[in-house]
This record gives structure tokens, C-alpha cells and sequence, in this order.
DNA sequence: AGCACGCCGACT
DNA sequence: GTCGGCGTGCTC
């Protein structure tokens, strides 16, 4: 008999089994845990143990190879995640790939820029390709992955999963093919097990998708391209919460992969860190003005008639907000409370036409309430504006075809090809929709972009506000005019800091840099959150306290601040949060191995702090 | 006494 | 993670 480690996947065990059979490390096997069958895999080889141990179960032919394990040790240790987590997020490889030659060529001809572009990847080993809205980065990665397979490598492009637009998957699929596949949630069980018998028999050798797509058993993997690097939807929200563009540059050294970080607003800490290479430029020249209306969110007369304007000439309008529904809460008239989701310490959001109220952090979801919670008061008012309500307003002031364009609208992708592709026949006069209409989308059309409620982003309490305000209003500015002139209003009361820097994002960065420097934020030091949540409350707490007692012993980290979070209860369970800071990764990761409690979940660089 | 529920510790 | 043991507390 021969015993084995092994790490059970999707829990924090590590168990030890025996088998006749001499297994490899990674090999992924079936074992019996009190009396059910699980998944494992074969962490390593040890001696007999003192207690009696259970044979193996089933021995599968899928597997992770030995540089795997590493990338996996080393997500569990950065992350503080058990191995079972870390080695979850893999698709196993199977022993069946084969390795094709092959020699494909695309229609994709580089600009002499695109070439010096092409070049400087080619030097370097990670590459930011800061490359303004319609540069022409899409054809460089297309390049540079034509370039792989004919060296007999695969490629992976990340892209955040709300960009996965049509447009770009005809796009690369124009180019490549049956070599491609496309990967992401909405994909169905039974095509993503089609693409990965193709993965296996090596049909495919590229994976455009979201971020689980770079655990994929691709073989012999020469590239990995993280486009629009500066979204915030590569961090997974759950354990491990991992960031698939970090991440990206580990695995591009260990398995020898060049790495391309694309964007036109590059992440502040990516342009501290690589080497970048700048295109500037668009395509199709076109003139953009940029008018400012210095106020709080409103359809104001002037945009009314900015608006009629525009639908005069034929053309097509997008209007931003920066939360879905009606981002409106209700208040009662009588007490001034906010109508708050039981379960949660957030408001309720006022879904119109469903008549109902919804919490955005639980879902819980009610009956449109007619009276105030807390007083019994019947009279209930809407503060704040939604996409439902900029939607209902310009329907009675315009007779034109108007769509919602957000999360509660697009639940699925044959929907969001249906509505783009509405958009774009012209079908649709005004799009109205948060975050998903700024995601690369080409809408050609489009000579009136409207930005409101921007200052809510700008406002948080966030050292990255600024950036994920600036660079937001950045990609809306792009998607209007894109073939033709284009018009943007930008509703703010913030007109200096979007004048400053509207036009010179590099500039941004750089006063940035200098701030952040000063004031001892990433990318200078390294910021972790620590979070707490119990459903009882002084458990929470306590436990907090606790380890907060227990950093204080250890150099060099800092402890920002210790409190209840800013959404103080979510489904039920009381939140608190400990910021910490250091200079020192390892000082930083040393001190919360010596201090985590039992109800701590840890959060490295956070991008979200609530 | 009998049963439901929730907490906690073990699982190889 | 998930299961089961056990203690608390309520009901018959």
C-alpha cells in the first residue's frame, strides 16, 4: 500500500488515503468521505500514518501537471485560501492532447505603429498596451495569437465577462475559426464540455473569456492577454478572492507565457509596474466636443433639448447611470427613514415595473410597500434617479423607441445580442443602461453620449475613486462617435478634475502616482482587508477585536482602521472590517497567518471596501 | 420523557 | 464543506 495526501476539493481538508497503485501528484481521484464520494487530488506522497486510512475510490485520467500545483501553492498562500479552494479553480487536463501543426494566416495588416506596438511586446515579458479607444489593440492581439499557433503554442485572452460582446466574438471567430472558443458563466454545461473535449483533443487553441478561462488545461501556453486590464470584474468576490490579472503575470512566468495588459484607461498600479507601450489615435477621425452641465443628477431642460437635437438628425443617444433600477430608495415623508431590506442595512431599491422592492445585496425582494416601516406613515417618496425613471421621463417627452440597458434588463446573452444588435440596425433611438453600455460595445451610430450621476462614484470613500471615475467617463466618451462627430455631456459638479485630465488620461496617472506616493497608497504599499461576519453581531465584533489585538504584536503593517463596515449587515450576517497596510508583502502576509481568527475571511488588495 | 433545533468538532 | 453527536429548551 502506498499513502497519499489528499486534498479534498471544495473544502478546507486535507486527508490521507492509500491506494496499490502508484499515483502522481495532481492526479484527480474519488474518495469516500464520511460515507459519500468526493472529489480530490493527489497533493503528495507520505508515509504510512499512525491512524487506519481508506483506500482510494476511483482513480480518474484527468490531472494537474506539476507547474499547476505551484500556481495552485501559490494562490493558496497569497490568498490564505485552503489548497482544496486553490485547486478548484483548475479544469483538470486530460491525457489525451495531441499536439497539430499548423500554419494559419489572418487578413490582419499592422499599421506601422501597430508594428513598433507588435515589437515591443515581442521584447518585453509583460506588456500594458495603453492604447486609446479604437487603436487598434484588437488587431495586435489578433496578430500576436496568429504568431503562437504558428509556433505550435495556445493563447488565453481575458476579457471582463460583461465585454464579451458579440462583436468581438464574431470578430476573432472571423479570424480563427474552429481554432477558438468562447468561455464564460452563460455558457451552457453541455457546450462548455463540447469545448473542452476539443481543448483535450486539441482542436482548439485559444480561449477568449472571462476569468476562470485561465484555468483552462490548454497546452503549451505561449500567451495571455488581459483586455480592458483595468476592470475591477477580474477580482473575484468570493473565496479565494483572487484577481485574474494579477494572477495572469504568475502564470506567465511559470509556464514561460508572454503577457499583454490592454487598455485605453490603464489601472494606476499596472503603469507603475511594466513596461507600456502607447497608441494613440483612433481610426476613424472624428471630432469630439465635451460640454459640462455643473449639476446633481436630473434631465434638465438643456439636455431635453440636446437630446431632441440629435433625434432630429437620426442619430442615436446612450445615457448613463451608475446603479440599475431606480436607484431610488423610498422615504417616508413622516420619520425621514429610508425603507431598508430586513436582512440587510441597505435600501430597498424601487423596481417601478415590477412593483416590487428589491435589495441589491440579497435579492430579497417585497411588494411594493405603502407604508413606512418604521412609523406606519403612508406617504412614501422616491429620492434619486434610475435607469427606470430616466426611461419613463423621456418616453413622455419623446415618441421614439427607448431601452433599458442593465443588469435587471439583460439577463441573458441572447438578450444582449438582440438589444445590441437592435441598437445598431437602429431599431432603438436611446439606450439608457449603467457600467454594461461603457464595455467595449461598438455602437456606430452614436453621436450623444450623456453621463449622469458620475459624482457618486467620484464621492466614494475610495483611494481608487478617482480612477474608476475618470476611466469610466473615458470608455462612455468613446462609445459616441465613433464613425462621426461626437457630443458628450458630462453632468458634474466636479467640471475642474474631468477637465483637467478628460484628454490626457497618462497625465491622470501620473498626478496619481505622485498622490498616492505621498500618501502611502498601493501601488507603494499593500492594502488587505480583513472581514468579519457573524450573525450574531457582538460575535463579529469580538471577533474583530481579537484579531486586531493580535496584529499589534507585529512590525511594520498598519492598521487603517478597525469598524463596522460601511454595510453594516448582508443576508442576515453583521459585518465588520480591519484595514491593513505595509510596505512588505511578506511582513504583511507573515502577520495575518499569526493573527487570523476563525471567522475572518481575508481580502487581498481589495477592490471593493464595504 | 420525547423531540426539534442549533452549535461544534471531526472527517483520513 | 458536510455530517452527526450532544446539549438546551420546549411540548405532550
Amino acid at each position: 500500500m502506498i499513502f497519499y495526501e489528499v486534498a479534498i476539493l471544495n473544502s478546507p481538508l486535507l486527508l490521507t488515503y492509500s491506494s496499490n497503485l502508484e499515483l502522481k501528484d495532481g492526479t484527480f481521484i474519488k474518495i469516500k468521505i464520511k460515507n459519500s464520494i468526493k472529489d480530490g487530488v493527489v497533493f503528495k506522497r507520505v508515509d504510512k500514518p499512525k491512524f487506519k486510512c481508506l483506500e482510494v475510490e476511483e482513480i480518474t485520467d484527468f490531472f494537474l501537471p506539476q507547474k499547476y500545483i505551484e500556481i495552485a501553492k501559490f494562490i493558496r498562500d497569497y490568498y490564505f485560501c485552503s489548497i482544496g479552494d486553490s485547486l478548484n479553480l483548475f479544469t483538470p487536463f486530460k491525457n489525451t492532447q495531441l499536439t497539430k501543426d499548423l500554419n494559419i494566416e489572418t487578413d490582419i495588416k499592422l499599421s506601422s505603429l501597430q508594428n513598433e506596438a507588435f515589437e515591443f511586446i515581442n521584447v518585453n515579458d509583460t506588456t500594458l498596451l495603453f492604447g486609446d479607444t479604437g487603436s487598434g489593440k484588437t488587431e495586435i492581439y489578433i496578430k500576436k495569437m496568429e504568431k503562437i499557433i504558428n509556433d505550435g503554442k495556445s493563447a488565453i485572452m481575458l476579457l471582463p465577462e460583461i465585454s464579451l460582446t458579440p462583436q468581438m466574438e464574431k470578430r476573432l471567430k472571423l479570424q480563427f475559426k474552429d481554432l477558438i472558443a468562447i468561455w464564460h458563466s452563460k455558457v451552457t454545461k453541455k457546450k462548455k464540455n463540447e469545448i473542452l473535449e476539443k481543448i483535450y483533443s486539441g482542436e482548439i487553441r485559444i480561449v477568449a473569456g472571462a476569468r476562470s478561462s485561465l484555468f483552462l488545461p490548454l497546452l503549451n501556453i505561449g500567451l495571455i492577454i488581459v483586455d480592458e486590464e483595468h476592470d475591477d470584474s477580474y477580482k473575484s468576490n468570493q473565496r479565494p478572492r483572487y484577481n485574474a490579472r494579477d494572477l495572469t503575470l504568475f502564470f506567465g512566468k511559470k509556464l514561460n507565457a508572454k503577457v499583454i495588459l490592454g487598455s485605453a484607461t490603464p489601472s494606476v498600479s499596472s503603469y507603475h509596474k511594466f513596461p507600456h507601450f502607447r497608441l494613440k489615435g483612433r481610426f476613424f477621425k472624428s471630432k469630439k466636443e465635451v460640454f459640462f452641465e455643473e449639476s446633481k443628477t436630473e434631465i434638465s431642460p438643456f439636455l431635453l433639448n440636446e437630446i431632441n437635437n440629435t433625434l432630429n438628425l437620426k442619430h442615436q443617444i446612450i445615457i448613463f447611470l451608475p446603479t440599475r433600477a431606480n436607484f431610488k430608495y423610498l422615504i417616508c415623508d413622516s420619520c425621514g427613514k429610508i425603507l431598508k431590506c430586513p436582512y440587510c442595512e441597505v435600501g430597498m431599491s424601487l423596481h417601478k415595473e415590477i412593483n416590487a422592492l428589491k435589495c441589491h445585496y440579497c435579492n430579497y425582494t417585497t411588494n411594493l410597500k405603502q407604508k413606512c416601516f418604521e412609523c406606519g406613515h403612508e406617504l412614501l417618496s422616491a429620492n434619486r434617479i434610475g435607469t427606470s425613471e430616466v426611461v419613463e421621463l423621456l418616453q413622455e417627452n419623446f415618441d421614439v423607441v427607448i431601452s433599458k440597458f442593465d443588469r435587471d434588463e439583460i439577463k441573458s446573452e441572447s438578450k444582449l445580442k438582440h438589444i445590441l444588435n437592435s441598437f445598431n440596425d437602429g431599431k432603438i433611438d436611446i439606450l439608457v443602461g449603467t457600467q454594461m453600455l461603457s464595455k467595449g460595445h461598438d455602437y456606430h451610430n452614436v453621436n450623444l453620449a450623456i453621463i449622469l450621476g458620475v459624482d457618486n462614484i467620484l464621492s466614494m470613500s475610495d483611494f481608487r475613486a478617482r480612477e474608476r471615475a475618470l476611466a469610466l467617463v473615458i470608455q462612455l466618451s468613446g462609445r459616441s462617435g465613433r464613425k462621426s462627430d461626437g457630443r458628450v455631456i458630462i453632468q458634474t459638479l466636479n467640471i475642474d478634475f474631468f477637465k483637467d485630465y478628460l484628454g490626457d488620461f497618462e497625465k491622470f496617472i501620473k498626478d496619481e502616482l505622485d498622490f498616492r506616493k505621498e500618501l502611502n497608497y498601493p501601488p507603494f504599499t499593500k492594502l488587505v482587508r480583513v472581514l468579519f461576519s457573524h450573525k450574531d453581531n457582538n460575535k463579529a465584533r469580538e471577533e474583530m477585536f481579537k484579531m486586531v489585538k493580535n496584529l499589534k504584536a507585529f512590525k511594520n503593517i498598519e492598521i487603517i482602521g478597525h469598524k463596522e463596515a460601511e454595510i453594516s449587515k448582508i443576508a442576515g450576517k453583521f459585518r465588520y472590517n480591519i484595514l491593513l497596510r505595509s510596505f512588505s508583502v511578506k511582513d504583511l502576509i507573515n502577520a495575518i497567518n499569526f493573527s487570523k481568527t476563525k471567522y475572518c475571511e481575508i481580502d487581498i488588495d481589495p477592490v471593493n471596501f464595504s
